[in-house]
DNA sequence: AGCGGGATTTTCT
DNA sequence: GAAAATCCCGCTT
């Protein structure tokens, strides 16, 4: 029987700390999304973190208008555009006026999968394995940046942490500088991770 | 199963 | 002007 609770209680301390623990510490977390009437839940089971001083991190270079979200509070969304089409979500984490944030890369729907096949016109783990996909299938977009994620139509719910032992660390994807840094995290054996 | 290229536009130099 | 926290398709093994 699997507990899930409102994060609300627990933000901002949950968020807040080392963004590598903080990255960890979400995967099992719950993203509640509520689209076209319709309520899905997924679970968070592949993270990436940033921070300021790693050179991949788009808050590198200080605070410009498109990372602002990114240096503010805890708790809100960072939605960047990128390769001209697609859109990738973050959870900003640390205090405000820290450049950090987590980027979600994949999600494990708990529900509504049919619904959620639908609207990306693919099937199974194809729905969510990646970082724009799961954004796609959400209906995430520009609009949601800076969004907070104690509030509906998107909420992040808590749940009981993933076990150490269950929890791979290696390098993340698709960054050209600092590319031997351990800060992806994925939950071991899961079908809908993006990359071995 | 794995590689290579093209799509397409924002962002900062 | 170049690169980008990606994805999809087609081709080859």
């Amino acid at each position: 029987m699997m507990t899930v609770v409102s994060a609300k209680a627990l933000f901002p301390t949950f968020l807040e700390g080392d963004v590598d623990t903080v990255a960890k510490r979400l995967l099992g977390c719950i993203i509640e999304r509520t689209i076209d009437g319709v309520t899905v839940r997924l679970r968070i089971v592949e993270t990436e973190s940033y921070e300021e001083n790693d050179a991949a991190s788009h808050s590198y270079k200080g605070r410009t208008p498109r990372t602002d979200v990114m240096f503010g509070p805890s708790g809100h969304l960072y939605v960047y555009f990128t390769y001209g089409m697609h859109y990738c979500c973050n959870i900003v984490t640390g205090s405000d006026g820290v450049g950090q944030a987590v980027l979600l890369r994949a999600l494990e729907p708990l529900d509504s999968q049919g619904f959620l096949e639908a609207r990306r016109h693919k099937i199974g783990v194809e729905v969510t394995n990646g970082p724009a996909k799961l954004c796609s299938a959400l209906g995430i977009d520009r609009h949601h940046n800076g969004h907070n994620l104690r509030n509906p139509p998107l909420r992040l719910l808590a749940t009981q942490p993933v076990p150490p032992e269950e929890i791979v660390v290696t390098t993340r994807i698709g960054i050209s500088t600092n590319q031997d840094a351990l800060r992806r995290f994925y939950i071991k054996d899961n079908p809908y991770v993006s990359k071995k």
